[in-house]
DNA sequence: TGTACATCAGTGAACGCGCGTTCACTGATGTAC
DNA sequence: TGTACATCAGTGAACGCGCGTTCACTGATGTAC
């Protein structure tokens, strides 16, 4: 049985990684993602610089590792939250892991969401991930019956459905709510972590739970307390 | 009358430092604001790095420069489309301005609303650039009538005001729909501009436009039930 | 009008720094007989 | 069990580069009498 056991060597290997990765996010965490330095995260783990090419091949590969796990992080969260029981208040507990993942690490935030690095693309893995968030999100939005109106929008997206090939037969009331959860949330969480509601005295929580709860009326317009409100009343 | 005539030298310091922010906002649509070099710009102009130290005391105040005009560059638009005739249509001709200004120049918007420069903390001024937007957008979300529902996030707003210093009598549903507004189309533009809409296939223009007819319904939205709302509730 | 002086744009050398990355090398750790 | 060998982590020196910024200096331009 010597199968997959791990060498110590590897188990080294791994963790010495694990410990670079932990450096970075720290670094990045004080001076933003483009002044992420391969000497300066030695210098803090007591080696030379280039002790760390043993473990990282450039300065490239580390920024995708850490984009890599901060998309694997916020899927994880996604996919447990539907694990705990989908149905009923599943797209306000979608937004609350949301605004926690996000809040939890703001630089981990905008490594993924905010300004895109200059020279970097993101390798084709973490789409794919990418996909696996949504299709979890659009479990949530799928709810049955009613395909009644015709919105423009949802037409389009009638048309132009590639991008939730695991909900094939998702209604475009759906695709549309999806959507509009992303792009509204991602809104609120953008403009206060890049600090555009500090000093106005408003609560951007507050602005976000109002949000999540008007998403009950997108499809159609429908009253403004939704069951969704009342279910997320102990939040601050 | 020798009175506010420009010298010269005044005129052509102008001119050079004009020419320095147009060069500068070249590179940073080449390599991002964390990336800009006064030697390179320099450079670029011909010239030996250490000249540029003429024009602006250094980097910080060239960057707070760029800032400044990009902020100033938008609160024109919107001034400029407020002038063009307020009221019915008022919303969406704002929501077309911001989006052509986004688009205009991503990295401009992304100076601005993007992930926030490490140790940059903006001017004073731009603040108050920031506040003449909002009076503009807060103009066209004044609307008389329907001061009825009690929505919770419009009573937090009601007594968080202070952002809306230009209009100390706007309702709340008003304040409410500025901020909807606001954060919804950064919502989109924000992800848009990312690159988190390409290879989806669908077209973020009609999810802007979505969004900017959907606002219609803010304040007080309709009395039907949504499928949403009822699928929300029906399970809890 | 011309002459004397002050102002200011721009240069080139230099300082100190940190970056990513390569290379030849030393020592320790694991592996095979 | 010990011995011989291969593997691999980590070092220190070095390369080439670009950065922001200072400084003493040259020349051109404007100003005052």
């Amino acid at each position: 049985m010597t199968g997959s056991t791990k060498s110590p060597r590897e188990r080294y290997r791994e963790q010495v990684r694990e410990e670079v990765k932990e450096k970075a996010w720290q670094q990045i965490a004080g001076s933003g993602a483009s002044a992420l330095s391969l000497n300066a995260i030695a210098k803090q783990m007591g080696m030379s610089g280039p002790a760390l090419y043993r473990y990282f091949a450039n300065r490239d590969e580390l920024i995708t590792e850490l984009v890599r796990d901060a998309y694997r992080s916020l899927a994880d969260a996604f996919i447990a939250s539907a694990d705990g029981g989908a149905g009923r208040t599943g797209l306000a507990r979608l937004a609350q892991v949301l605004r926690r993942w996000a809040l939890e690490d703001p630089h981990r935030y905008f490594l993924v969401y905010g300004t895109p690095v200059p020279g970097y693309h993101a390798p084709p893995d973490v789409t794919e991930t990418a996909s696996e968030m949504m299709s979890v999100l659009l479990d949530a939005c799928a709810t049955p019956g009613t395909e009644s109106r015709s919105h423009a929008f949802e037409e389009h997206l009638a048309a132009h459905r590639a991008w939730a090939g695991s909900h094939p037969d998702a209604p475009p009331s759906a695709l549309r709510l999806a959507l509009t959860f992303w792009s509204r949330l991602h809104g609120v969480l953008s403009l206060e972590l890049a600090g555009h509601f500090t000093g106005m005295g408003l609560d951007p929580a507050l602005l976000y739970q109002a949000e999540v709860d008007a998403l009950g009326g997108v499809p159609s317009p429908g009253p403004d307390q939704s069951p969704v409100t009342l279910a997320l009343a102990d939040n601050s």
